[in-house]
DNA sequence: AGAAACGCCTGCGCGC
DNA sequence: TGCGCGCAGGCGTTTC
């Protein structure tokens, strides 16, 4: 499940394949995803790829006449191919180069987006989005002003776009555990000195994620196929049950937001 | 206005 | 071995 670190990850292993190249065909297979595909991304056609962007989990392939946005859901990952490879159960969008080369979009739970972006213009998208983690806007400072007064739970407060961009389930577990946080506690309450651990560490996490070539659970690919290396380092996500890495005391679950936490009793407070 | 719930999807693991 | 069911969850939208 693509994440910021996967999504960058994604981002890297494509670029030099398509950055500078032309883009000879736009094939939309299967035009339905979180949102319709709408047809100017075929505008991009007869263009050159300028860069490679990613701003939270959205990636922006930027041409002179405009941008294709993608973003990769739950499910979806980018494969760099030979144009002559068989499609695979899927694959919903396909943007040849002049290299021979193709990027192709595969997406089997269709939560993912391919979406347009005029030139010079920013998608309504990206108008309220928090700043980016690894960048020196995010700061700890930001995290304790932001969340005076707020009840919610430091958990789903740090994964919210709005707050920050790109800490998803995995490693929002992972952090507050590193940062001896107990994932329900108001965040509106958490001291500016705690918040002084966590945001590094949330840094730290993220930036070893992107080295490690991100986590791989079930769906999650690098754009050559292979998997990410993360998922060996992931202290409490998915571990349910077995002991803390601390203190031996077996690891707790429950739902926050909808979405699995686990963490330690012992060592989060 | 803020917080919580909803819904879009398919694949997989589980129980029987 | 097959079948139905619950779960996984990012995140914009809807509802309270």
């Amino acid at each position: 499940m693509p994440e910021l670190p996967e999504v960058e990850v994604s981002r890297l292993g494509i670029t030099p394949h398509i950055e500078q190249q032309v883009v000879t065909k736009v094939l939309i297979h299967h035009a339905s995803l979180r949102w319709p595909i709408p047809d100017e991304v075929r505008s991009i056609e007869g263009m050159v790829i300028r860069s490679v962007r990613r701003r939270a989990k959205y990636l922006l392939l930027d041409t002179d006449k405009g941008s294709v946005i993608l973003h990769l859901g739950m499910s979806g990952h980018l494969r760099i191919v030979p144009q002559s490879e068989l499609l695979k159960k899927h694959d919903h969008v396909e943007i040849h180069f002049g290299n021979g080369k193709a990027l192709r979009l595969n997406d089997a739970r269709r939560f993912g987006a391919c979406l347009w972006q005029e030139p010079k213009q920013s998608h309504a998208l990206f108008n309220k989005l928090g700043p980016e983690p690894l960048t020196d806007e995010f700061t700890a400072q930001l995290l304790f002003e932001r969340s005076r007064n707020k009840k919610v739970p430091i958990k789903q407060f740090i994964m919210d776009n709005h707050v920050v961009v790109g800490v998803g389930n995995i490693y929002a577990n992972e952090s507050l555990f590193k940062a001896g946080i107990h994932p329900k506690r108001e965040a509106g309450k958490v001291s500016l000195k705690r918040y002084q651990a966590l945001t590094p560490i949330i840094k730290d996490t993220l930036a070893a994620a992107i080295e490690q070539g991100g986590t791989t659970l079930k769906d999650f690919a690098q754009s050559d196929g292979k998997p990410g290396y993360f998922a060996q380092q992931l202290l409490v996500y998915g571990r349910k049950g077995e002991p803390c890495v601390k203190c031996d005391e077996l690891l707790k679950e429950i739902r926050l937001g909808q979405r699995s936490t686990v963490y330690c009793a012992q060592c989060q407070k």
